[in-house]
RNA sequence: GGCGACGUGGCCGAGUGGUUAGGCAGAGGCCUGCAAAGCCUUGCACAGGGGUUCGAUUCCCCUCGUCGCCUCCA
């Protein structure tokens, strides 16, 4: 079995999953309260990689990843537009699926959302108030965390030493708290807000009670993975687990958490403004450059995510789809059996895909020298199907199929022919240039020019 | 203040106690009418200072620097 990083315990440990051969995830998805950002792709395309690996592994998946369709940014962007705040969520959930499936990430089995759920959050919250684990205060409920024991497992420090520091900031809701740290589980509408009636009045629950109750409720008790962001970590992870031990029911068995997006060596974050949203990597560059770039690196390290290393991988992506069109003829054959053991041994090695990424470019020399070299053809079918292979199995996809060229395109191309039979050097070079200007590369080939997009 | 991560060649980014990461960009060569694509070759890289060791970029200590979490955040 796989073996992963595990926050809860700070080391890599083999995923135990509840049932043999099935593996059950829970991936924190989306507010959405506005058009996603880089860091969000990053998450999204570590936890598909992971899914289409275990897929691919033989394992049946089950991969639920909520939509936060409820909570104060979306209510502070709709009072700001001037419109009503469910318009706002299902706007911004449509540009998270588009962009999604521009990455090529895969729909996942479930994705509740956090209003189809509130009548469980209260029953939620009613129990944790039975167990003497919550109070309600004149502006909400909240959860007592001195009440849960081990809190701080996820945020690596004790409740008293996360209070030492951190002294000069604001604690939220500070004067209805028993304690710092409490978290607010129920929050009182004010007027012209939107609520759901509840025992202690109406109001919206709070971020960290929906995620507990979909994953309990779609995955049951003890599901095997729950992942998302660094900074989901705490308190978002911790406050999700408390909840679940005050009421005495098994959470996740695994924790995973992917490192940052930088920008310069910063998070890429809102509030330094150094963010660039998915929707305008789409509009500018290849998405696949970007799976590209999430492959390089490990995921637990942060990775710089600019133009420039976008623009890379781009330019890295033309040489894989150079193969892919110079392979699509070869015969299908069975895949080269020690590439395909290095892949998975690396990727069960808590998910080494720097290493893949360089065996994907190993294979592209390997297969090349194989195909220059006339009598060694034979033993290219192996290792282009073990390229394949590997290419899908990290979600990668690579275009063989030259796009089809406009029809002055390819007449131009049919013209350096001619040229080119006459030796008429200057003039094929010179429809050659033609070619290029029109965003096209033409390239020789033994049945004539080849054009293809550039 | 607490906890944690990191500092690798022009850029991105892995990894290891002694032998090639890989990608992008660059240089030379082969191929080509010239190119492109491809192949081959190439770059005295591991923040600084100590220590352990036959040998450290890789382990230990210190210094400097950067960043993250502790508050909504992927």
């Amino acid at each position: 079995m796989i073996r992963l990083y595990d926050t809860a315990l700070s080391t890599v440990t083999p995923l135990e999953t509840r049932e043999a051969g099935k593996v059950s995830m829970y991936v924190c998805g989306p507010t959405v309260y506005g058009p996603p950002h880089l860091g969000h792709g990053r998450f999204s395309l570590v936890f598909d990689i992971l899914r289409r690996y275990l897929i691919w592994s033989g394992n049946k998946v089950s991969y639920v990843s909520n939509i936060t369709d409820i909570d104060d940014k979306i209510l502070q962007r709709a009072a700001q537009e001037g419109r009503d705040w469910t318009e706002v969520a299902q706007e911004y959930e449509q540009v998270w699926y588009s962009a999604m499936d521009a990455l090529g990430v895969l729909r996942p089995d479930h994705d509740p959302h956090a209003t189809q759920y509130v009548e469980q959050m209260v029953q939620l919250i009613a129990d944790l108030i039975e167990q003497d684990a919550a109070y309600v205060t004149p502006d909400g409920v909240y959860l007592s965390v001195d009440r849960v024991p081990g809190y701080g497992l996820l945020a690596r420090q004790s409740l008293d030493e996360m209070l030492i520091g951190g002294g000069d900031r604001v604690i939220l809701g500070e004067g209805n708290k028993h304690h710092p740290a409490d978290f607010v589980l129920w929050k009182f509408a004010k007027p012209n807000e939107p609520a759901w009636p509840s025992p202690w009045g109406p109001g919206r629950p709070g971020w960290h009670t929906e995620c507990v109750v979909m994953s309990l409720d779609l995955l049951g008790d003890g599901f095997d993975l729950h992942g998302g962001g660094m900074d989901l970590a705490f308190p978002h992870h911790e406050n999700e687990r408390a909840q679940a031990v005050a009421i005495g029911r098994p959470f996740a068995g695994h924790w995973m958490h992917n490192g940052f997006v930088e920008v310069g060596g910063e998070k890429m974050s809102k509030s330094l403004n150094n963010f660039t949203t998915l929707v305008d990597l789409i509009a500018s560059h290849d998405p696949r450059a970007y799976r590209l770039v999430v492959l390089g690196s490990h995921y637990r390290s942060p990775v710089e995510v600019t133009d420039s290393t976008i623009t890379a991988a781009e330019n890295a992506l033309h040489r894989l789809d150079s193969l892919a069109r110079r392979v699509a003829e070869v015969a299908p054959a069975e895949p080269e059996p020690a590439a395909i053991a290095a892949f998975q041994q690396q990727m069960d090695n808590d998910l080494d895909t720097p290493a893949t990424y360089a065996q994907i470019f190993g294979l592209v020399t390997e297969i090349n020298r194989a195909l220059d070299t006339r009598d060694e053809q034979g033993s290219a079918g192996p290792l282009v199907a073990a390229w394949r292979q590997i290419l899908g199995a990290v979600g990668l996809e690579v275009f063989g199929q030259a796009q089809q060229a406009p029809a002055e395109i390819l007449a131009l191309a049919s013209q350096r022919d001619q040229a080119r039979a006459a030796k008429e050097w200057a003039q094929a070079d010179s429809l050659r240039d033609e070619i290029h200007a029109a965003g096209w590369v033409a390239e020789d080939s033994p049945t004539g020019t080849q054009v293809r997009q550039a």
